[in-house]
DNA sequence: TATCCTAGAGAACGATAGTTCTCAGCGCAA
DNA sequence: TTGCGCTGAGAACTATCGTTCTCTAGGATA
């Protein structure tokens, strides 16, 4: 199930995640990702075929994590406003690490989106794929369908507001924000 | 006081603009950009001492005309409660131009920022001089000092939701939340 | 008219990118 | 031991980039 080749092709992704997301796919040359992978040029190749499939399976791959921690940090919530507002929270210890640069799908968009259509099609899905996550969770609340689209502005804001300022400040405004629409939004509903 | 340098450089600004915009700052080469322009490469250099400078100046007319564009839409509101909510007015406007592409400052931050410190200066104070516009109209409307920044990841989620979504959904979105975030703060000081 | 200055078109240059190729060295089978 | 096949290091190749240089032609001036 898992041999060299396994080894070879995940040293590869995270070497090239971290110099992705660090420094931009374009500033990273395969020479680069060779020595940060510690893995040949000629073995890259005949692992990826080439540098676009390898950004590919790095955003493949960042979407799963995404996705995973969002969902670690709800199931420690237990009414469906918790979930909904520890999204917030989730955000906020990702802000605080110290290669946090924004989000990837963001900036891959902003760098390669108008040139590779699969990098757009890439965020476009990562967007669409949390907005039905919190879509689903709103709906368990019995609040309004227009609650979700709102919440997922804040959090969309919040990333690009922290990776430009480079404080983790919109994490909690954000929260602050969301509790605030929900709260306002049950309460349409209940009236 | 302006003469053929001035219309030269004008129409060197005005095609980078599209060009950087549109396809990305790195995705343009300098003969694209001489052949969009009309002008020769000598002149081009003769005007501009690089490549990076162009992009500079862009930017710099990127910010003045945003925030002539949001002055305009605030112009034609007359309580500071529909001054904010103008600023979503004018994202709608925006959006659902053919060009649109997303935020020029958040794409360039996303390709560049890592990359050219100055590019993420550029963001950062484009970005802080929006949040300081609506601070200050937000503390016109008695508001607490907490909505300004809420109001601000509202219409930063906004643009990269409707740049990654090729909608103008957003905007709409956003401006209920907004309205419901002012009130809503509104009332708390009254209260 | 002869000369000089300017300016444009695009070739040239040096750097760097992604990708492929060469070649030397190692392990293993017979 | 001998030969074979795989692997890794990195040179080579091709393309493209930002920038500079060359060369030519035209217009103004004396």
């Amino acid at each position: 199930m898992s041999g060299p080749d396994d080894a070879a092709r995940i040293a590869v992704l995270d070497a090239a995640d971290r110099l992705f997301y660090g420094k931009g796919v374009q500033a990273v040359g395969m020479d680069e990702l060779r020595s940060e992978a510690g893995i040949s040029l000629k073995r890259i190749y005949a692992l990826f075929s080439s540098k676009d499939e390898i950004l590919r399976q790095v955003l493949t791959r960042r979407n799963e994590e995404w996705t995973r921690r969002v969902l670690a940090h709800a199931s420690t919530a237990t009414t469906p406003r918790d979930k909904l507002l520890s999204v917030y929270d989730f955000l906020e210890e990702w802000f605080r690490e110290d290669d946090f640069r924004g989000c990837a799908f963001i900036n891959s968009f902003g760098e390669l989106g108008s040139v590779d259509p699969e990098v757009a099609s890439f965020a476009r899905h990562h967007k669409e794929s949390f907005q039905r996550y919190l879509a689903e969770v709103a709906k368990t609340s019995g609040a309004p369908d227009y609650l979700a689209p709102q919440l997922a502005l804040l959090a969309e804001g919040a990333q690009t507001t922290a990776a430009i300022s480079g404080t983790a400040d919109a994490a909690a405004q954000a929260r602050a924000a969301a509790a605030t629409l929900i709260d306002a939004a049950l309460a349409a509903t209940a009236a």
